[in-house]
DNA sequence: CGTTAGTTTGATTTAAGTCAAGGTGCGTGG
DNA sequence: CCACGCACCTTGACTTAAATCAAACTAACG
C-alpha cells in the first residue's frame, strides 16, 4: 500500500493549526477506502468502531425510526468528518451513512480519537467547532420545522444543497449528486408527492429545472423569496 | 463578597476528573448572580461576552424567528452549562435565555473558556461531551418533528420534562416550574389551542392533571403509549 | 425490450391550524 | 381585604395545508 500523501488533507479546515509532521502521524494511522454509489459505510445501531473523513464524494446520513420512517440528518461533503459518535461518547452509530456517489473515505479506529485530541489540541479544537456548528445547524432546522410550511422548508433545503454541493451549469446551479424526490422529502419532513408537486410548480415558474434524480436551481433569488415567504402567491 | 465554595459545583458531571484546586481556580473567576422569575439572562443576537452555569433553577432557551415565531430550544436544569455559544466559536448568542423560576447562575467571561479548556483537559472533554449530547438530542427532535404527529410530540415532551424536572407529588409527577400551554406549544411546534385540547382529553382519560401553568403526569406509562403511538384510539 | 425505480397528477381525506368567544385563577392596587 | 383586570385556559365552528389513496407515465438499466 502506498503511503497516503499529506497533501490529501492539509488544506482542510479540520487540520488548520497542525504541523505537517502531525498530519503524517494522523495519516499513518488512517485506512483509506472507496465506496461505490449507494454502498453503506456504516449502519445505524452498529458498534461505533471507527470515525471517518470524506475525502471525496457525498454521503447521506440517515436515521430510521422504530416505525420505519427515514429522515436524512445531513449530507456530508468533501473534507468533512462523519461518524464521530465515538467522539461524543456514544458506543453505537445513531444513524447510517450511505455513499450518494462513489466516495473515497479515510477511516480511523475509534480509540485514536482521544489520542489525537490529547496530542493535537488544534485537532480537538477544530473537531469541537465542527460539532458545535452542527448543533447550530440542527437547532436551526428544528426552528424551521416548527415554524415554517413545507414549501418554505423545501425551498430552503434546496438552497442549502446548492451552497454545499452546487455545480454551475449553463442552466444554473445543479446539485452535484443524484437526489430523488423521496430524498428531499426525507430531508424536510414531507412526502415525495408534495415535493414533486412543488418542483413541478417551480419548474413552471422558472425557478428550477429538474429531472430524474436531478435538480438544477435556475433562479436562486426566486427560491429564496419562497424560502423566506416573501413571494407573491 | 464571600468566596464561592467549591461544594457548589464539585458534584457536577461537568467537573468530574478535576482536582479540588482546579475547582477553586475556576470558581475564583466566576461571578454569581440571581435572576428572578421571567428575567432575561441573555438576549438573542447580543454579543456573547459570557458563558453560564445554572446552579439552581430552570432556564428556558428561546429562539425567535424573523417572523416573530418563538421556539423553545431547550430547558436548562440544575448543574448544566448554557450560553456556550462562545465555546463553539460564535460571536453572538443564537437564542435568548429566560429564568423560568428564580435562578442562581454562575457566569464567566467568554475568553476564559479557552483558558479552562487548555488548562483542564477534563473540562474540555466534559464540555465537548455536553455539546455532543445536545446534538444527539436535537437531532432526535428533528426526527420527531419530521415523522410524528402533534399528539405524540406533546406526550414525548411532557415525558422528557418529567424526567428532567419532575417533582413527585401525591397525584403523580409534577413539572417543577410554571409552564403554559403556549410554552408547550413552542417546544413542540404546535399551537396553544391544540395543546389545550390534548391536555383536556388526557385529563379526562386520567393520564395527567393540569391547571394554570402547571402539569402533573399521573400515568407515565399511559402517556408513553401515546408518545409511541401504541394506544387505542 | 421488458422491468423497475422514480416521477407526476388527480381526487379525497384528515390533522391541525385559525377564528371566535367565553371562562377562570391570580396578583395588584385601591 | 376585596374587586378589578390581565394572563391564561377552554371549547366550538370552520378552514386549509398537506397527507393519503390511486393510477398512470417514463427514463434508465440489465
Amino acid at each position: 500500500m502506498p503511503a497516503l500523501d499529506r497533501s490529501l488533507i492539509q488544506g482542510l479546515p479540520l487540520f488548520t493549526g497542525l504541523q505537517p509532521d502531525d498530519l503524517d502521524v494522523i495519516l499513518k494511522a488512517a485506512r483509506s477506502a472507496r465506496y461505490p454509489r449507494e454502498a453503506t459505510i456504516f449502519e445505524q445501531e452498529a458498534d461505533a468502531h471507527s470515525f471517518h473523513l470524506l475525502l471525496n464524494g457525498h454521503v447521506r446520513v440517515v436515521r430510521t425510526t422504530p416505525g420505519g420512517d427515514q429522515v436524512i440528518t445531513r449530507y456530508i461533503n468533501d473534507g468533512e468528518l462523519f461518524g464521530i459518535a465515538p467522539a461524543i461518547g456514544r458506543k453505537s452509530y445513531p444513524a447510517s451513512a450511505v455513499a450518494a456517489v462513489d466516495c473515497v473515505v479515510l477511516t480511523w479506529p475509534t480509540h485514536l480519537w482521544a489520542d489525537f485530541a490529547a496530542r493535537f489540541p488544534a485537532f480537538a479544537d477544530n473537531a469541537s467547532r465542527t460539532v458545535g456548528a452542527r448543533l447550530q445547524e440542527t437547532q436551526a432546522r428544528v426552528v424551521e420545522m416548527a415554524t415554517q410550511q413545507v414549501e418554505q422548508r423545501v425551498a430552503q433545503a434546496l438552497l442549502r444543497l446548492t451552497e454545499q454541493a452546487g455545480r454551475p451549469t449553463e442552466d444554473g446551479v445543479e446539485i452535484d449528486f443524484p437526489i430523488t424526490r423521496q430524498d428531499i422529502a426525507e430531508m424536510t419532513g414531507t412526502t415525495l408527492h408534495t415535493v414533486s408537486r412543488l418542483l413541478s410548480s417551480w419548474e413552471e415558474a422558472g425557478f428550477v429545472k429538474s429531472g430524474r434524480q436531478k435538480v438544477t436551481i435556475v433562479d436562486q433569488e426566486g427560491l429564496r423569496k419562497i424560502a423566506e415567504n416573501r413571494h407573491q402567491k
